[in-house]
DNA sequence: GCTATAAATGAAAGCGCTTACATTAATACT
DNA sequence: AGTATTAATGTAAGCGCTTTCATTTATAGC
């Protein structure tokens, strides 16, 4: 494979003009860069990145780290992201954290060691003092769903609070008073966030959340069909469920229709992220809409602006959750 | 951020000392490795991969080219690629070649440039000859999904044709004999593979796959809910329909119902690929198996093997698929 | 104690590129 | 034609590590 040094004796130029030429960042005469370029074709030259990435500092690239990999969620994050990157000539390099401390911590240095001008950190494990620590270091990084106020400036999140409250005030209105819920795992931010906004609605009804009507799941299909028959063996009744996802909502509708309970005439349920599949659930899924791919481009968007330069991009950093309605609420009787 | 250099300052060693400490490839005394690994310690030296890389034509990362980051089928992919990578202490590079040529062509070149020690590949645009010719290179790759006669060490593939003749066979021996077709897009071989079973079940029934019974669509669930309703206007009557994945039968399942048929008793359903939310469709998907994750996992192994001499690693290199008979297929009556 | 052998460690030269500063060539003006 | 200025290009020294070959130190045997 041919290097810089090849194409430089073939050119006839020095190892600086050839390297002017790749990066066009200072003049070069027309007729020396033709010979350049011509060399270049001739020898199927390549520039080697890693040797320009130790050279430069740069990587011309961006390490995106996520929870996962599977699931709408994830897909539709990364696909934000990626593709608002694609469009701009750059790489991502991705990475999964699992939510867990020490895989997170190793994700965030093998994307610092492989020298990305800035990550994209949707992490939920990581204290905020570690990300505070990591803000004072080199690498410029943003956050995709979470808040920490001291650096606000590097954040992109949703109001989740405020998308709780509005999926269970949405069954409130619609005359539901006994409404379960099936929450995300609890040390999430997010799922307590949600929660907290389930709890600020039931208040305005001079309601109050009741543990027998509470199960914790863990955002997989499976935490909802398990929910729902939990919840159904508490012995109290129930006219509405909120589910903390639309993954759990799925396997929440599936286990009531194995029950016998018919969706939403006996049950009405609420989902939350608006993924994909909602739409093809039977009934079609009443949701919060969490637009995690414009907020995944909106990262992408932060680090074109702020990393390399690229002024004419707008950023939105808070993002607002909207109500879905669809079939599967219906007002209670 | 400390380098080599300092910490064989404050060892009192040289380069090559601490460098033989961090690879722990060559004898090192005792007292001298402790005095290094103090040192590092207390610089809180973490060591520059790039540069690593530079020096030893090595990354110590594997480069993932697949066709989406979303969907359920590209995630179970790359959770059973990273999880097998993860365990063995590698990290991945993820990038997408959207089933473009010239996008495929560019994240190969990608990968490479960042010195991947190997490449798992899947893709769908990029030619047999430029494979091989990739082959011919430096970089060792394994291919998903797609087998090369001339590279088949090298490929981990699923009998597609097969699965696409379960599928049809057993609406088949459910008695069926009008029996519909919405196909992936037929540029794509396992698309096509997948028919050509379709075609080999109707054969073995001395039946023909009548052209007004086939759409052609896009592997999306708008596809499938297209396709149901361009099939039924064609005026032909038929009693089942085979889909060339889930996502397709989920919405041809959705589009049905929003036209008043009554899945399975008006209409048999099957999918393709049983992926995770095939259980959760009403009715529950009956599907043929595609063990995407399994598949991942065994291209982690190839690598593991034969990239890093891992050798307690058993490949599995072909597939079978299987059919998953659930609630979506009814007897024809 | 001397000699031969083995172990441990150091010196130095890259790996392939970037880039600051120096040099040369080209151009404009008098 | 000479001089000053500008443009274009070359030289050389890294960037942070690896690794080959040389040197030094340690050990064993006589």
């Amino acid at each position: 494979m041919a290097t810089i040094y090849e194409v430089s004796k073939l050119a006839g130029v020095s190892l600086a003009t050839v390297s002017r030429v790749m990066n066009n960042n200072t003049p070069v005469k027309e007729s020396t860069r033709r010979k350049v370029l011509d060399a270049m074709a001739q020898l199927d030259y390549r520039p080697n990145s890693i040797a320009q990435s130790l050279a430069s500092n740069r990587s011309n690239s961006i390490g995106v780290l996520v929870s996962e990999l599977h699931g709408p969620f994830y897909g539709a994050m990364l696909t934000g992201i990626e593709a608002e990157f694609r469009a701009a000539g750059k790489h991502v390099i991705i990475t999964a954290g699992h939510s867990d401390l020490a895989t997170e911590q190793d994700g965030i240095d093998f994307l610092q060691s492989r020298n990305c001008d800035a990550l994209i950190l949707h992490v939920e494990a990581v204290s905020d003092d570690y990300l505070l620590q990591l803000a004072a270091g080199d690498t410029p990084f943003v956050l995709l769903n979470r808040h920490i106020p001291a650096i606000a400036d590097r954040c992109i999140s949703l109001n989740n609070e405020l998308g709780g409250y509005l999926a269970t005030r949405h069954l409130l209105q619609q005359g539901h008073r006994q409404i379960a819920y099936i929450a995300g795992p609890m040390w999430k931010t997010d799922a307590r966030d949600r929660y907290h906004g389930h709890q600020r609605a039931l208040a305005e009804y001079q309601l109050t959340a009741d543990p027998a009507l509470f199960f914790e799941g863990d955002f997989r299909e499976t935490g909802g069909s398990k929910g729902l028959e939990s919840l159904l063996q508490s012995g109290k009744t129930f006219s509405a469920l909120v589910c903390a996802n639309d993954e759990m909502a799925s396997g929440a509708i599936t286990a009531a229709r194995e029950l016998g309970l018919n969706i939403p005439q006996q049950l009405s349920v609420m989902g939350y992220d608006n993924v994909n599949f909602a739409y093809y659930t039977y009934p079609k899924l009443s949701t919060i809409d969490y637009p995690i791919s414009a907020m995944g481009q909106m990262a992408a968007r932060w680090v074109l602006r702020e990393v390399y330069q690229q002024e004419s991009n707008e950023v939105q950093q808070l993002f607002e959750p909207v109500l879905i309605s669809r079939d599967s609420v219906l007002a209670a009787t």
